[in-house]
DNA sequence: CACGGAGTGGACTGTCAAGTCCACTCTGGT
DNA sequence: ACCAGAGTGGACTTGACAGTCCACTCCGTG
């Protein structure tokens, strides 16, 4: 029998704290580190739940990534709205990076560290994988493109590709960081984006 | 009782054997997806031999991405001797996206992918992995530094800054292939690379 | 040719986690 | 008050895996 969704704002709000708990052992340790039985506990929710609300582990450990998709996005709404002018752009730039230098440049990206763990794995959440970074990139791609009718970018510039150039170097920045426990690396990705996407200004 | 290197030519054959069928599982289907069982059935050797020469299931894996960073280089060797020169580094940029063709952006960069299943759970891993990218790195770097003092890069260029962010242009672009299963990813952040370290040309 | 250590085979154990099952409670509607 | 279905609790089953153990073979050396 497939799940389906709660019937009750009680169900809701249980189903809610099962994928946050979840969401937070699985940031902090990897998906693989984390076992049902933890989830459980910090979730204050029996075996039973965790089968009333998902299919099995896989279909918990989805419900993750789109719970850690919105989670990421959310954290940066506002700055999102504004990537249509310098100013927002470096004022994103340095936003992700005071995250970083908070915490050590522990975890790399909450999503672009789930990639590894799960794209060769699991399809089904390797394309919500994907579908998150698309929703990320087309805020970055939007605010580009504004900037380019607006004259701020050259007429012939591709915002497409900038933002996937962009989203290449943030990525590769918070993976380099993470595994040098190093903040710094992802100012000096970020400061090439920067570079890079005046290039293309005129 | 710590493990010590094999005594005999016999006994490193096999424990190359074990760590060469570990790795390839590894790259094949992460850390976590690998059971010591399936390892020794490769490898044609049994629970014992493991425990003989690796202290346990976390030395192996060690073991491991010690092996997966000298593939990755040696794989490249020839083309890192030449990131002297603009020539070598398309070059070097049109073989790492022929890889990825070639495998349909399947599994990304070995070593990268790596990060996100160690850097939290096993320092020891983490640091290794980071010794790995600096390698890696040292390589175009020195690249870099030799086309700073022959002129063909401005003398004010960080050959460092330069180095860094390209590998992140890398490993980015590697990582949104492999989410999106769409090689042309990696080219574009490539393309990225390329532009970036012609700005500081001269 | 014996003897000792390196190397090997595979059965065995303990643990732990996923998934099942069933009895129970709570709640809203009639 | 009853009752149906949503929600809950936790014991139980099953299986897989890491790690142990011991008996054996192989081979070089004195």
């Amino acid at each position: 029998m497939p799940v389906s969704e709660p019937a009750t704002e009680k169900g809701r709000t249980t189903r809610a704290r099962i994928i946050k708990a979840a969401a937070e052992l699985v940031a902090q340790r990897g998906v693989a580190e984390v076992s049902l039985d933890e989830v459980g506990a910090r979730a204050h929710a029996s075996r039973s739940q965790l089968y009333h609300y998902f299919e099995d582990r896989d279909d918990l450990i989805r419900a993750v990534v789109e719970a850690t998709t919105s989670t990421v996005l959310a954290a940066q709404d506002a700055l999102l709205d504004d990537l249509d002018s310098w100013a927002g752009i470096d004022r994103w730039f340095a936003a992700l990076e005071a995250i970083q230098h908070e915490r050590e440049a522990r975890g790399g990206c909450p999503l672009g560290s789930l990639v590894g763990q799960l794209a060769e794995r699991d399809p089904v959440a390797r394309a919500a994988l994907a579908a998150g970074f698309d929703r990320w990139e087309r805020r970055l791609r939007d605010g580009l493109e504004r900037m380019r009718t607006s004259g701020k970018l050259a007429a012939n510039t591709d915002p497409n590709r900038l933002a996937t150039a962009t989203m290449a170097l943030l990525q590769g920045g918070l993976l380099l960081a993470q595994v040098r426990r190093d903040p710094d690396q992802l100012t000096i990705a970020l400061h090439a984006a920067s570079a890079l996407l005046r290039t293309a200004s005129r």
